[in-house]
DNA sequence: GGACGTTATGTTATAATATAACGTTGATCA
DNA sequence: TGATCAACGTTATATTATAACATAACGTCC
């Protein structure tokens, strides 16, 4: 089990949830301290509904449930979040969904690369060390420069596989 | 004026890209009559516009080009032809970029990754043999089952590279 | 030969995603 | 105290994509 998953178990709603939420707002909030950046109310609520769970979130499930009391919000006040919380390295972007999702590691800055679950939508980093290195030949051998990557896998997670196993067994 | 065709991109040698547009459109046609599969005039006409250049087309471009003589078109028409082409492996989707290439070497089915210029947008497939060697490697020590992948590498292709070492010295 | 199925396209409308442009507010501080 | 700035609000619109239903062109089977 790779250290990217932390306190929450792969598979759906088969954890405590909510410390997953509470770890990363807490996380969250050390590291803006420590770089002097403002993570303020609108962008903290915004990572938490990113952090509703360990699926991809789109934007406009976020500025739906966004309201807190009766308080709506608009596409620009969201993606303006997004983009601060991504700059922050506290979000990453799936680009094949058009969706986000929070970062489990985001006390060093990294690109990062994912393993999507097709059944349970459950999101993984990639621990890429060896994609990089991987990629950098490759590039070397065409002369290509690389600066920054887009890496989407997908397939089924090991509990969605085992599922899947016991549903030909059954 | 149209926002077609401005020359095409070097990539490695300057070509005149009429030849690449008309192999691609040969080709097509050869697979598809093989495939027993129906490239009919809005189809080739859309594979065409995709291949305007080695960059990647966005639909509304492919959509405000269509008009031969006066004919317009609309989205779903060009959505379709764009799935249709897809399916048999003459067009990629490029994720990152909400855009569309032209596949070049369609003959053998694959999945394929790119490297894409941020300079020139020249796009080139990766020869991803080892790609997904390396892949499945840091799949099977996750218990990740792998179905398929997005993989979109940015940087500066070789005739990029070499023309910014240039403007450092000039 | 005409009813029917199939494939592809046309048409209308709208959904879903994202940003431009400009206005307001409240904190800070010279 | 008023200039500045960061963050957010507001309005409008751009961009990307699809749903839903209509029509056309063609083959086929009785």
């Amino acid at each position: 089990m790779t250290e990217t998953q932390k306190a929450c178990n792969p598979g759906p709603a088969t954890h405590d949830h909510r410390r997953c939420i509470a770890t990363a707002l807490r996380e969250a909030e050390d590291l803006c301290r420590a770089r002097a950046v403002n993570l303020t109310a609108t962008r903290r609520r915004v990572l938490e509904l990113v952090w509703q769970g360990h699926e991809p979130v789109k934007a406009y499930q976020i500025i739906n449930n966004f309201r807190a009391g009766h308080q709506a919000t608009k596409p620009p006040t969201v993606y303006r979040a997004l983009d601060f919380l991504m700059e922050n390295g506290l979000v990453h972007r799936i680009e094949s969904l058009n969706a986000f999702v929070g970062c489990t590691r985001p006390e060093n800055r990294h690109q990062a690369d994912f393993f999507i679950c097709t059944a349970c939508h459950r999101v993984d980093e990639i621990d890429s060390g060896k994609i990089a290195a991987t990629f950098e030949k490759l590039a070397r051998q065409q002369n290509f420069t690389i600066s920054h990557k887009t890496v989407e896998v997908y397939g089924l997670c090991r509990a969605c596989h085992e599922k899947t196993g016991e549903q030909f067994h059954a």
